[in-house]
DNA sequence: GATGAATGAGTGTTCATTCAT
DNA sequence: TATGAATGAACACTCATTCAT
């Protein structure tokens, strides 16, 4: 890995454990094993780096959810599979997942608003997929009646619920992903047979 | 309102908007009419602020959830109750549950661990909370078999959820709320009368 | 003893054991069970209380050595009393003794150089004291031909030697204050029988 | 001289002359031409800088008695070459001097104790030096049957007031050097022909 | 005599950032 | 690429002191 590459992925962890703020150039340049000015070398700044982490992160995100979309799958089968990436990608790269959870709302107003933009595109994009597959399922029969926004709130919310738990107590014994996904089909698909 | 709880009232709004660290004690100061050195007159210091802020809503909670469990109702009708103190809270005092919500992950490890402490405590007694509902509505037959504790973490996840998305969005037409209750309501309760 | 010479008693020991400036006006109200509005009723300030404390010690001084002056006395009768003295006022007021010891110099050059100006004269009535004496002892054949002085000065040092010595290492045992008076009495007098 | 030199020549001049509380970094820093966080980019801080000057200072001495004790002499010729090797080092060094004779008894109890402990084995070395050296004159009948320990510590006291004297009063007609050495010769030294 | 509340001016220290090499 | 030296701006915090009561 280049230098400039570990400076990057130092940055995220320690964004994403300490914060932001609380991160110094001082200790990213220690951690990395490289020299402060060599930072300044690479990016612009400390806000630089924030914001091509954050930037890289969300382009994984859309590129991933739009592959997704390409899939057909049944309405509750798409729900399954969006569940199913984030957790995924919360595995692969935890401090970056975690550094958009807690960081961004802080840095929300910021500058030039780079980290707004993209959760807002973020929000969008999630929801209007899921809003999509909901409404899907409710015209085929196979869902109940339900709100169409407020439940696509509502499963994001299970979604970023679980990862951040994970992050918080990594227990490998919870099968908390097989949960959330049962949580949300007996939720939303009118059937007797429970837990199919 | 005295000048002391000016300075409390204006941390917890600060802290909770920009993150601790990204709060400045001039800052405060000048947003709660103060000067810097009576924030220290009556406080300890910037920690000192910070963990008293999270100490008495913590303290509010406990409080709250341990006057919940004295009134009887039925199983859901407790989780319902669990739904809508977390909501009614989050409106009481939403600088103080948003601080508790982003600040605590990046002061976790902090000095003496006042605040990791409180967030074990209020998990286990939520979990707790909500394990024992679950489990009488299985055992009464009116919950579906669901495993209990990842249940018991994704109602949680739920909650915190909609309180989050209430602070980001705050929109008074979407009843989320109602929709979270019934989102619950739908994925425990064995009945094919949905919504009812 | 009245708060205001508490305060006094409180600030005299501070200043010795840990330097004027490094002593807070908080921390002497709290040691002297007193707030601090009622240092600033009593005093005019901080630097007040100091320059009240030096002046009253060197008075004491001043006054002491005036009486000794009055009492006739063998040359070495003289010497020997002066450091009697001086080593029985270290005992009585060990802080005030200290203070002067050790604070005056940092103090020096100050506002209206008050301490300095005791110090002067503190050093020229003792020098003068010495001289006399000396000279008396050489006229008299008593004494050898030491340079007047450099004598005194020397005869200075021994005694501020001894009392500083005394401060910090409180050792009963050891009796200085027979062998300053002997080491003393050894340089000067023309006598072949030492110790007599 | 480098800018860390420099920093380090005015830090030990302005401790000696005001004190170290008295000592702003400011001051410091304007006097030695560089900006404040150029100390803090070379020390780690105000005590750190002390601490330097302190160590430096009493290892110099250190080596300098190591020195003396290796070249033979006369009871009396080690004793006088002590004196003269004390002046000497107060010529070379007055600031570093001055600031351990002022400044130590101040921070004696300091965080770490490293300057009690360099004063600590600073007079264990000089008294069993002089103890020795006592001892031996005793032994060959050159010295009156003085009180070891006791006479080792009046020396001390004379070495260290003709230092302070000279610091405070730079008065090169009085030769208080040669002075100081006849005036411990002749209390040590049974002899009857005085001065020779 | 005595105090709780309050402050202007300053403290030591750290920050992200730059420059000369 | 890479760095040792350096800095302007800001930081949390403390000081001696005052005022209204």
């Amino acid at each position: 890995m280049s230098k400039k590459e570990t400076i990057l992925k130092t940055a995220a962890r320690l964004f994403a454990t300490q914060g932001f703020e609380a991160t110094t150039t001082i200790q990213l340049a220690r951690e990395a094993g490289v020299t402060e000015p060599l930072i300044y070398y690479h990016f612009k700044g400390k806000d630089d780096l924030f914001t091509r982490i954050i930037d890289a992160t969300f382009s994984e995100y859309f590129s991933r959810i739009d592959a997704l979309e390409k899939k057909p799958a049944s309405p509750f089968g798409q729900i399954r599979k969006l569940i199913e990436l984030q957790y995924d990608i919360a595995e692969e790269m935890p401090d970056e997942v975690q550094l958009i959870a807690n960081a961004c709302p802080a840095k929300f107003n910021d500058s030039e608003g780079i980290c707004a933009a993209n959760v807002r595109e973020y929000r969008r994009r999630l929801i209007g997929y899921l809003t999509r597959s909901i409404s899907e399922g409710i015209s085929s029969g196979e869902f109940a009646p339900v709100p169409l926004e407020e439940t696509a709130i509502l499963i994001l919310s299970v979604i970023n619920g679980i990862v951040r738990y994970g992050r918080m107590n990594p227990d490998p014994e919870k099968n908390l992903r097989e949960a959330a996904v049962n949580f949300c089909r007996r939720s939303l698909i009118i059937n007797n047979a429970h837990g199919s």
